[in-house]
This record gives structure tokens, sequence and C-alpha cells, in this order.
RNA sequence: GAUUCCGUAGCUCAGCUGGUAGAGCACUUGACUUUUAAUCAAGUGGCCUCGGGUUCGAAUCCCGACGGAAUCACCA
């Protein structure tokens, strides 16, 4: 439809394609030789000495216009931002009249000396420029304004949120403040990366497709294998096989990639979604804590240069230590109800007094995850690590070194919402064979998302892994936070939409 | 999956008590050699998401579909 609506806007700008062409000018040329960004210029600039702008090579889209006869003005953007650039008729006359046919959405390169204009900008001059693309379809572009503060308006913003996600290129240009978002992003992962590798940890990849999914409760996509005739699922966690390469030997090893979990979306979930973890041999979940708290306020600080996020209203301040509770003295602190050592059918009854909604075919670990989603989570704002888990929730991690029904296992909460998940993790194998097997009767009993049992798995574990601290954190969650970002989607390039009829 | 709200020009929106479509920006033409939301003048541009219904008449009211947003449900 906004084909047919904007074919009179396209049938134009080839006419002017058709046109510069038949000038001799190429629309699409293969390189251009830049030797400065708008920023670099914008930052470095001084009217004391000029000279040292003498002579820039620069290129970027158009995105604004403005013709005045012999005089041209426009605004080009490139990666880092905008500059001004001024062609007049007197320096380029055998070239003007091709100014006359560019469109903002252009990509041109302008070569020659940087000034200062009358009102104060600072502007290449065009002593030549090239046409690098022309755009054919016109971008929803906003008038940008400057206020005397030098904070930028932009009016009548790009804003619809379905084209914004469906074209998220156009979003990119016409929105800069989008593309700091994500150059955030790239950022975070980044620094994380340099983190563990500095720490001598090693970043692996393990299989995405999957013939038994584990590691996580959640259902998977599933696909087929032709040649094998097989069932095969996307991967939901990546848990047991880096797992496997601790038994393998590796005593640091971590990978940042895609999980992908068939549920619902909404403004913290994305079928698809990047999850880091990390696994370091010989160390427990005490340490990791440590770990994760030092790698948190490294990335905050990475990012934004200081130690306050903010999320909405709400502001999260994270110079102080990460507050570290036990999960049952959270559930009494916001419940007034100690939980610890409950049975089956008392926890049902203190669900109903609590007015959380269960059934009565709930596995217990169910109804604790619901108490505890609640009435807990949401006052989580703070960094908190939540530890020592009760043991049903956990089949893959250790049982507490000192208190018989836990384990050793951490949350790490900011923002009401759990952005980290980590264990000494389980690796006597024994022990791991009956959690698999407590898991197979909750599945029996009606919960979907009990885990599978992984015979090469446990087969691994009986090879014999060395006491090891694993940690996983959400990424996308994670550059929410530490990003201002309220929905999922908007830290995702391509968040997943239902395709267009 | 449920509920509520939304879908009008390329973009941002108005039009809502039913009478056949409007603004700003963008675009076109003209003027303009330091402008910056450039300005001034004159224009172009719509199957009002789609399909049914009510009505003499529907962008407007009703039903359905399709998309989107929010909340809830689901979901470590």
């Amino acid at each position: 439809m906004s084909e047919n609506n904007s074919s009179e806007l396209v049938k134009r700008r080839l006419e002017e394609l058709d046109h510069l062409e038949k000038m001799g000018v190429n629309a699409y040329p293969y390189s251009f030789d830049k030797t400065h960004t708008s920023q670099e210029i914008n930052d470095n600039y001084s009217d004391e000495s000029p000279e040292l702008f003498e002579k820039v090579a620069i290129a970027g889209r158009i995105m604004a216009l403005r013709r005045m006869g012999k005089s041209t003005f426009l605004t080009i953007q490139d990666q880092q931002g905008r500059i001004q650039i001024w062609f007049n008729q007197k320096l380029t006359p055998e070239k003007y009249d091709q100014i006359k046919l560019w469109d903002i959405g252009d990509i041109i390169g302008v070569k020659g000396p940087t000034f200062r204009t009358k009102t104060g900008e600072i502007t290449v001059k065009g002593a030549d420029f090239e046409l690098l693309t022309k755009s054919i379809k016109p971008l929803p572009i906003a008038k940008e304004e400057v206020d005397d503060e030098g904070n930028k308006i932009l009016h009548d913003a790009f804003s619809d949120k379905e084209l914004r996600y469906r074209n998220r290129y156009t979003d990119l240009i016409v929105n800069p403040k989008i593309r700091e978002v994500f150059t955030k992003r790239s950022l975070i992962i980044s620094e994380m990366r340099r983190y563990f590798d500095s720490n001598g940890w090693m970043e692996v990849e393990t299989p995405i497709l999957q013939s038994i999914y584990g590691g996580a409760a959640a259902r998977p996509f599933s696909t087929h294998h032709n040649t094998l005739d097989i069932s095969m699922y996307m991967r939901i966690a990546l848990e047991l096989y880096l797992k496997r390469l601790l038994v393998g030997g590796f005593e640091g090893v971590y990978e940042i990639s895609k999980n992908f979990r068939n549920e619902g979306m909404d403004k913290n979930h994305n079928p698809e979604f990047t999850m880091m973890e990390i696994y370091v041999a010989y160390k427990d979940y005490n340490w990791c804590m440590d770990m994760t708290e030092d790698l948190i306020k490294t990335l905050a600080n990475k990012a934004n240069g200081n130690l306050i996020l903010n999320v909405d209203e709400i502001e999260v301040d994270l110079s102080e230590s990460f507050e570290r509770t036990p999960w049952f003295a959270l559930i009494k602190k916001y419940t007034g109800m100690d939980l610890f050592g409950k049975s089956k059918d008392e926890l049902l009854g203190d669900a109903k007094t609590l007015g959380v909604h269960v059934e009565s075919t709930d596995s217990k670990t169910k109804i604790l995850d619901e108490i505890f989603s609640e009435k807990v989570e949401n006052n989580l704002q703070k960094p908190t690590f939540v530890t020592d888990f009760p043991l049903e929730m956990s089949p893959l991690a250790k049982k507490h070194r000192s208190t018989e029904g836990l384990v050793e296992r951490f949350e790490l909460y900011m923002f009401g919402q759990e952005v980290g998940n980590s264990f000494s993790e389980l690796n006597d194998p024994r022990d791991q064979r009956a959690r698999f097997e407590e898991q197979a009767k909750d599945k029996a009993a009606g919960d979907e998302d009990a885990m599978m049992l992984d015979e090469d798995f446990l087969n691994a574990i009986e090879v014999g892994m060395p006491p090891a601290a694993g940690l996983g954190i959400g990424i996308d969650r994670l550059v929410m936070m530490l990003t201002g970002q309220s929905s999922i989607r908007d830290v995702l390039f391509f968040p997943q939409m239902k395709p267009r009829k």
C-alpha cells in the first residue's frame, strides 16, 4: 500500500537519477576516501587554527537541505553525528547544478576546508563534492531544532513503533538516540568479553541445534533434520554443553549467544534472546557473587561513565555493595511467613492465604516460585543477590554446604527483574541423577517445564566435573537496565514481529 | 490466550453529536550568495487498514478480520 502512495515521490527521484546520469554523474560510485568524521571536526575545530582542518574529506547522508539560490546549506549525518556543509555556485561553477538534483536521504562525499559561519556553526566548505548514493525512497524526516542550551529537539519525529521496528534501518537513520542505545549495547558486550578474556576464560561455541534440550525450564522451538530424520530443538540454555567442556579440562569457558524459548512475548521477553553463561572451575557461588558485582559495576561504568541507572522513573545506584539476602528470608520479609521446610499441602494453603493463584496440581517448585514472583520480585529494585534457593527449584545446583533442603545458588535482581543466575555447580553424579529423576516425576505429574533427563550429560558428570561456579546473565535485560530502556524491543535491532500480510 | 485502546497524505496528527477530507513537515514550481525547525508565493498528493452491515448517505455507528500498543495470563 505504502508502495503505491509513495510512488509519486519515487518516480520523481528516479527522474532525477536519470537526469544526473545524463549529466555524466555516476550515482553509485565504488568508493570515497574520507579523512575525517563529523565528530572529529566538531570536537577539534578551533578558530585559532583553522588550518588543522584545511583539507577534509567527509561523507554522510543528507538530513537537511536549505537551498538559497546560488548558495546551499545542508546537513549530513555520519555514524558519529552531523555537520553542516556549505555550497556556493562560485566554488564549483561547473557542478553546482548537480546539487539541485539531490534530496534528503542521498549520501554524498565532500572535500574542502572547514570554517565557521556568521551564525557560529562549524561548516565544511564544499570545494569539491561527489554523489555517493542516490536515495529513491523518501525518509520520514523530522526537523531538528537546537535550543539555547544546545539540546536537540525533534519535531514530529518518526515514532510509530510498528514502523520503527519493521523498518529499523529507517529508525536508525532518523532517530539518533536509538543508535546510541545500540552503540552502548555493543560496547557492553565487548567490555564483557574483555573482562572475561583478561581473566583467561575462553570464549567457546556450543550447539544451537540439539536433539535433547535442557539447562532451563522452558518450552523449545522444534524443527527437523531431514538427513538424520530426527526431531531437533533450538537450545533454551547454554549450560549443559559448557559443563561438558569443564569435564573436558577447560577451566574457564563462556559463551554469549542466542537462546530460543517458545513462549509469550512482552516487553521483557523475545522468542530469541541473548544469553551469556560462564563456568569457572574450582570456584563456588560466593566467589561468583563478588565477580558478578564487579562485572556489573565495570560494565555500567564503561557504558555510562557512572554508576547511576535510570529506567522509567526509578533510579538505582550501583555504587553501594549489592545486598545479599537468602531466598526464604525475603519471603519472610515480604509475606511474614516462614515457608522453609513446609510440605506441598502446607504451601498450597499459604499461597491461598497470600492470595497467590496456584493449582492443586502444581509442583512444590511452582508454588514456591509463584509466591516469590508475586510477593518479592517487585520489591527488589536495588541490586540484590537472592541466595540459597530451595533445592526443588534448582536441579543443577549443588546442595548447600550447611543447610539441608537448600542449594548454593543466587539470582541477581535489579529493577524487580532477574538479570543473573548462578550456582555452585552440582557435580556429584549420583545426586544429579536423583535430581533429574525428581524432574521426571514432576513432568509426569504435568509440569511441562520440568527438565528432560539427559543421559549423555550424566555420563559426562560421571567422568567427573571439577567443582565450579556458573553464572548466566540475560544480556538483553542487562542492556535495558544499562541504557534506560523499559522494553526489550528497544534493545534488539530486529525484535520479533508478526509478519505483515 | 483475555481485556482495553489505536489504525486518516511519505511522517506527525486533527476531523468523533453520520452529509463525501484537513493542518504542519516532506515533495513540486518560482524568488533568494552565510542559512539552520531558513523564509516568501503558488501547487501536487488520500480505496480514511481490509470485509460485511445499519442508513437516502459512513473516515465517523455496529459486527468480523488483519496489524500495533498497553495491562494481565503464560514465562527462571
